[in-house]
DNA sequence: GCGACAG
DNA sequence: ATCTTGTCGC
């Protein structure tokens, strides 16, 4: 199993990657409605780490947007790139994501990922960070309200709130389940708020979370189990790595 | 200066 | 994110 390495000029400050995201942040596209809700495809991504393994993996599972069945997937190991630091997510998060976008063997369609878009402090997250570096159309869809602030929405499913940063409108507070936690759903890259609202309701028919982000959570937890348990059991051939049955 | 803070 | 048992509810 090869393991993705940190990118050669990746940023090793704080300071470096705020400079980075203050430079790449005029290259998102906000002018696109993006594609049709119910759809083509969506792809969800997300990551799991092991930080006293030094293990990120990460995964993207592509759906059907109609039937919301899954029609590929792809994961990824690599290396912790970047600490956690609020507000610098994608620099932890984004090389590995890249890699298992990479090895799709179908394009993605619109992806969908944990945390923000555009609401973020420099405008700038991790949605709209990996929009930009691959030209997809990209939202992101949150657990957290994180520095932003939002009245409750209505009760029911559909529901939703701008989700404030301060006077500006970064992002909306939306009920996906009558009566649960709503998301916070922000633009990554050429994709509207609305759409990106009307997206994340297609595809939770069933939990708060999108099956999107739920189906890439699952199969990059099981990577990293893999890739754990391969790291302290010595160097194995994939071929030999079966999970034992039963 | 202090606390809060996507995953 | 991750550490973790039982428990309430459909």
């Amino acid at each position: 199993m090869t393991t993705v390495g940190v990118p050669a000029g990746w940023p090793a400050t704080e300071e470096e990657a705020r400079a980075v995201q203050d430079e790449l942040r005029g290259r998102v596209v906000r002018d696109e409605p993006g594609p049709e809700p119910g759809t083509g495809r969506v792809t969800g991504v997300d990551v799991a780490y092991d930080d006293a393994l030094d293990l990120v993996a990460a995964a993207a599972v592509v759906l059907d947007a109609a039937t919301l069945d899954v029609v590929a997937e792809a994961t990824a190991v690599g290396r912790v790139s970047f600490p956690y630091v609020p507000g610098l997510l994608a620099f932890r998060e984004i090389p590995t994501v890249l890699a298992a976008l990479d090895r799709l063997p179908c394009p993605p369609g619109l992806v969908v990922c944990d945390g923000y878009g555009l609401a973020h402090p420099r405008r700038f997250g991790l949605a709209s960070h990996l929009g930009v570096l691959t030209g997809l159309p990209v939202i992101g869809v949150a657990k957290n309200p994180f520095t932003f602030t939002y009245d409750d929405p209505g009760a029911q499913r559909g529901c939703s709130a701008p989700l404030l940063a301060g006077a500006e409108e970064v992002g909306r507070a939306l009920r996906t389940r009558d009566g649960v936690k709503p998301v916070f759903v922000s633009v990554g890259h050429r994709v509207s708020l609305d759409n990106a609202l009307a997206h994340t309701l297609s595809l939770t028919p069933r939990y708060r979370l999108p099956e999107t982000t739920r189906r890439a959570d699952a199969l990059c937890r099981r990577a990293l189990r893999d890739a754990a348990r391969n790291a302290r059991g010595g160097a194995q051939e994939p071929s030999m790595r079966q999970a034992p049955t039963s």
